[in-house]
DNA sequence: TTCAATTAGTGGCATATGCCACTTTCTCCG
DNA sequence: CGGAGAAAGTGGCATATGCCACTAATTGAA
């Protein structure tokens, strides 16, 4: 048990996956600052911009985001003219999200700067080693993971 | 470039990795629920534990965390009296950190909680893969990224 | 058709994190 | 010794995220 490191240091995968988030996201800040986007933003731009008018639950679930945490983030985009709702046709519970044409542009101008980012990362641990990382962390959040609430004998 | 996949989906490292740090991170949260803790504040407290009353800056440091995000973080934890702050001796700009009984109590608490969510992760995905995504994320996390702010002509 | 149960979002509240502008202490150099 | 500049925190402000309690709209079954 290698007793030899830090008494238990931090062998939280919890812990770990965060602190590295923390680090990994203000690199990917700071290079998107020029446009005034935050890197979390980017993410939730690109996400609408390649779904087709997705409905807000279609992005929580595919980002694995709370449906209201969803909704607080969208509010400063939507402030900001980059993104608009409207609510579906058939069914008015659902409220449908696209991005606006100066959402388009924005996304476009910060494609940009990410692209800087993301090479620079990439050719810091290796192109192949990144994908390889994204999937493990993939497989992580799709692991469907849940503490044993007592009655599966539902 | 393999257009089988969706259209450019997110290769982007930072909002992999969020994602996944959103899923892992209400896991956890959902283990340690019972303690009243958050999964941060475990972690936090966990690396004030590990420490020998470290300086904010210490624990800013080894948490790759902004020094006013942690004084903002701890603030819930000592007004529910987890943690205590005191002056350095030598030096009066540095506050020292540590728990109180009641936060060591907490954390041996949180800890067998902890340790039940790190199993059940653990025989998820495999102990040697978990550890090897630590190691991958420690050294995504100390990559010490920097855009290229221009001026190296400093 | 009518009402209970389900589904999709909203709003309020609390924590997590960052950046920036200050204030307080120290350090160090002239 | 005295003042310029660095170092460590604090506070304010803004976004990121979650949970919970509600409301509105739909669906399903009696």
């Amino acid at each position: 048990m290698t007793e030899a490191r830090k008494p238990g240091f931090s062998d939280c995968n919890n812990a770990t996956l965060r602190r590295a988030a923390r680090s990994l996201g203000r690199f990917y800040d700071d290079a998107l600052a020029p446009s005034g986007l935050k890197s979390t933003q980017f993410g939730l731009i690109f996400q609408i911009h390649i779904s087709d008018e997705p409905a807000m639950g279609t992005i929580a679930e595919a980002m694995i985001m709370d449906l209201s945490a969803l909704g607080h983030t969208l509010k400063p985009l939507i402030r900001d003219g980059y993104v608009e709702t409207f609510a579906d046709k058939d069914d008015r519970r659902v409220k449908r999200v696209r991005l606006t044409p100066q959402g388009q542009a924005k996304l476009d101008e910060a494609l940009k700067l990410w692209s800087v980012a993301q090479r620079e990362f990439e050719d810091k641990v290796g192109a192949e080693q990144a994908a390889k990382l994204r999937a493990a962390l993939d497989a992580v959040a799709d692991l469907n993971l849940e503490m044993p609430t007592a009655a599966p004998s539902n």
